[in-house]
DNA sequence: ACTTGGCACTCGCTCGTGGTGAGTGCCAAA
DNA sequence: TTTGGCACTCACCACGAGCGAGTGCCAAGT
């Protein structure tokens, strides 16, 4: 009962803080949301919230301003996803739906992301390694070189181009080629160095030396991992918010133009509801400590295969955001379904 | 003679502000360069400069700010082209050699520019239209979906999926694949238009729908410009240069994320000397009103293939950047000259 | 045991004020 | 044409007073 209301105070605070990024006083809480109590009471409940750590006074004779503490309790506790409406549903499905392919997807998802939740965002390419193996052609370059271009379940498209010792003829190519095919199409990519295994020995002995190098390039382009790149977008946003807090935004501008930054901001455990929602210090990332990070993780079939997400001010609406990025990333997943 | 020392007095000027990013007066021009006459005189031909429109007061009793067409005469008439020193060359050289196919190179050169100027920097990537089909590869993805891979002999790679309005089966789908090879393999993409006229019209009448489906959905890949693509790094750099200018990042961070603007910025008419340079108004975006860019164009083979070049503040540092874009361009062109 | 009104206190913020100094334009002399 | 002198302008800064939002504490009320 009390505990019920101090956290309802905790959560007027941050909702209060979010919207006027101003300190917030027990008066104009009680004024703008009614909680039944006098001013009074609500001092004594933030001086407790204080004492708990949920929430501090930038100085003496100010209001209140949540700690990363209590953003996560607000997170964890007092808010929910606040889900699209349907009509913003429908402009994200047609939005994403006419990309053309793999890289158009992702770039228009990185777009509707930032534009969206107004804030700057991370997409990351889908891994391969999950992912299975729809097609290989050979294509002949010159009598000794060939070209190997694989193509995954995902739309995805990798090249290679390998040096041959000899002259290969067509045939060949073609007898490899198919042999090739029967041995790894729709086997999940993890499995191909067993299935790939009899394919060099099948081979007739003049083409074994062809045959492996081959099989070594076409393991080396799986194990190409597509999914240590991530995009971003919407870094406009962040002058924005940096109108008052302009020293800080050099050094995250400087930290997103670190892929391994990127890298190490998405590449983290799954929260079970699908969002995951890291604030201020608890980011693994140096510059970001006044920042929150929300990531949703996104699959193809039922399969995992990478994360998107924003990064924000920790003053950042959070509900919203988690409901825009969970949506953004159900969709991801619903247009690779499609392809 | 009268004239030289106004115009060694724009020069200082320029160089002053440059380097303090505050307006100059007459007595600290006096102190910093050894022009051999008094204040008095400097205030003179300070007045005539103003006069003539190279330089303004920001506010009565301040000193004075070189004008863009301050700047203009400045790089024109008044500066050369700073080289690199031999270490500097050296380094580009090693960084950019080191690359493994041309989205590193260009990943590599985005991120060397922006380092050696400390500015924004922009890469555009080279133009392919002489290129030809070396393959084409028709994939069924699903009964009614069909997958299309064109390889060009550049190694490019395109992929586009088809939608067709019935079933197809394989043999089909053989067939189309066959006869598509023939009509266009070899041939420059300018003239597939020409060559594979013949093809809808020589397929059987069922399979019409999807060959011209195949047909268009072909002459859309083969017009996807690769040139249009433009990737930009350093923009952490604004943020530095923003602290004086809070107000004026946003929508230079804003202008920079649409393609279509860095694109206007690259693709302008050649300077002779090789390095062109926009000063302020003279830019032809909307937000970059108090920026400059300076870009080359860059060659494979004899052929200018596209442009690079950096954003930044007009008080930039215009023969050292014109200096470090000049040489990173040239290196460029020297990279791709040996893949 | 909470809640509440009252009250003294803190302290950041704003605004006006005056002083300072860099910089200018003009003018008369060299 | 250059130069020193001089009066003038005005941004900038430091200082101080007053304001007011906000707090903590306490004693009284429910």
């Amino acid at each position: 009962m009390l505990e019920d209301r101090r956290l309802a105070v905790l959560r007027a605070i941050v909702e209060d803080y979010v919207s006027t990024h101003e300190p917030v006083g027990s008066k104009a809480l009680v004024e703008r949301h009614s909680l039944g109590v006098s001013p009074a009471t609500i001092r004594n409940d933030m001086a407790a919230l204080e004492d708990e750590g949920y929430i501090a006074q930038p100085h003496t004779s100010a209001g209140r301003v949540p700690t990363d503490l209590g953003y996560r309790h607000f997170v964890d506790r007092l808010s929910g996803v606040k889900p699209l409406s349907a009509a913003e549903r429908r402009a994200i499905h047609e939005f994403l739906g006419s990309a053309v392919d793999l890289d158009d997807v992702m770039i228009r998802t990185v777009r509707l992301l930032a534009q969206i939740t107004r804030q700057v965002a991370l997409v990351q390419y889908p891994s391969l390694t999950e992912s299975t193996v729809r097609h290989i052609e050979l294509i002949s370059l010159s009598p000794t070189r060939v070209m190997m271009v694989l193509i995954a379940n995902t739309g995805r498209v990798e090249q290679r181009v390998i040096e041959c010792s000899g002259p290969v003829d067509e045939s060949a190519l073609a007898d490899l080629r198919a042999r090739l095919l029967s041995a790894v199409v729709g086997h999940p990519s993890a499995r191909v160095d067993d299935t790939v295994a009899g394919f060099t020995d099948s081979s007739p002995p003049e083409l074994r030396p062809l045959a492996s190098a081959i099989v070594a390039t076409l393991l080396d382009a799986m194990t190409e991992r597509i999914d240590e790149r991530v995009i971003l977008g919407g870094t406009a946003h962040l002058a924005r918010y940096g109108e008052a807090f302009p020293l800080a935004i050099q050094p995250v501008l400087e930290a997103l133009e670190e892929q391994v930054v990127l890298l190490r901001l998405l590449g983290e455990e799954t929260m079970s509801t699908g969002v995951t929602v890291r604030i201020g210090h608890e980011n693994p990332v140096e510059g970001l400590e006044s920042t929150s990070v929300i990531t949703a993780r996104y699959s193809r079939g039922n399969k995992t295969v990478a994360s998107l997400g924003v990064v924000g001010p920790t003053h950042m609406d959070y509900p919203g955001t988690m409901g825009a990025v969970h949506a953004v990333a159900q969709y991801v997943s619903r247009i690779l379904d499609e392809q």
